[in-house]
DNA sequence: ATGGCCTGATCTTCAGGA
């Protein structure tokens, strides 16, 4: 089973795109993130003829996340719950469904802005309330796992240039506290293979030819159980998507799971 | 070829991204 992670930035902008992709990549399921739509415009019936059910949860121009599958969509469940609010708002940034043997939870974590700024807090705050939501399931028996952006570097290696990221966010310590914390319900870093240079760089500024000088980040991450890690046969990092005209700015992070 | 931002809406200018 080839499962991947995927922040498209606009499933709209990035259809045609995403369809090629999920067919010449094979992959059977879709976390994605940042689908910048609605429910009502998410593009369900293209992704239907190509053979994938949707569980979307969306509203409008900002975030949205979803789960493209043709291993199935059940019990799925939109949202955080627990989750806080932003501007009284609370955002789409997370569903989760049980794909075949697998139950796995999309996710979009707030990206912070600036250390001290009141969104910086709701990031803090957002992944504290993950960290419960997954507890019970990250120390269940069934592959588990939490696949997404989660805006933060894990290691200063995740980063293209430390000194470049210092004061912002992203690579904080309470950020990686958070992350910590995360790990300690039961969940492991599933560390994907780069295709190219050293590092599984996973997301590349549109500016200033940041792809191509390789100035990247790891923040696209796959976080398992033990019963998923176990399964885990390959994963690397599908730097050629963001190769070309009409790229996200995201690559597409893939696993090969033996189940 | 991988090339000095991109996306959608408030729409010719801006917020947000990270």
């Amino acid at each position: 089973m080839r499962i991947a992670t995927w922040n498209v930035n606009s499933i709209t902008a990035r259809l045609p795109r995403l369809l090629a992709w999920l067919e010449s990549s094979g992959t059977d399921v879709l976390c994605l993130q940042e689908a910048k739509t609605t429910e009502e415009q998410f593009p369900t019936e293209e992704l239907r003829a190509a053979g994938y059910e949707c569980a979307v949860h969306a509203t409008g121009r900002w975030n949205g996340v979803a789960i493209l599958s043709r291993a199935g969509v059940a019990d799925v469940v939109r949202g955080l719950p627990g989750g806080p609010e932003y501007d009284g708002l609370a955002e789409p940034r997370s569903v989760a469904a049980t794909c075949g043997p697998v139950r796995l939870w999309s996710v979009y974590v707030p990206n912070g802005r600036e250390v001290g700024h009141d969104h910086y807090a709701y990031k803090l705050r957002w992944l504290e309330a993950l960290k419960d939501a997954v507890a019970g399931d990250a120390g269940g028996e069934r592959p588990f796992a939490v696949l997404g952006d989660y805006n933060i570097a894990p290691t200063d290696e995740d980063v293209w240039d430390r000194s470049v990221f210092e004061g912002s966010t992203h690579v904080t310590e309470p950020e990686r506290a958070a992350l910590a914390a995360l790990r300690e319900t039961g969940l492991g870093d599933v560390v994907p293979r780069p295709l190219k240079y050293d590092r599984p760089f996973t997301y590349w500024d549109y500016r200033q030819l940041g792809f191509p000088k390789n100035r990247g980040m790891r923040i696209d991450l796959v976080y398992g159980n033990a019963p998923f890690a176990s399964a885990v046969k390959d994963s690397y990092v599908d730097r050629e998507e963001r190769k070309g005209k009409g790229a996200s700015d995201h690559a597409p992070v893939v696993v090969d799971l033996d189940v």
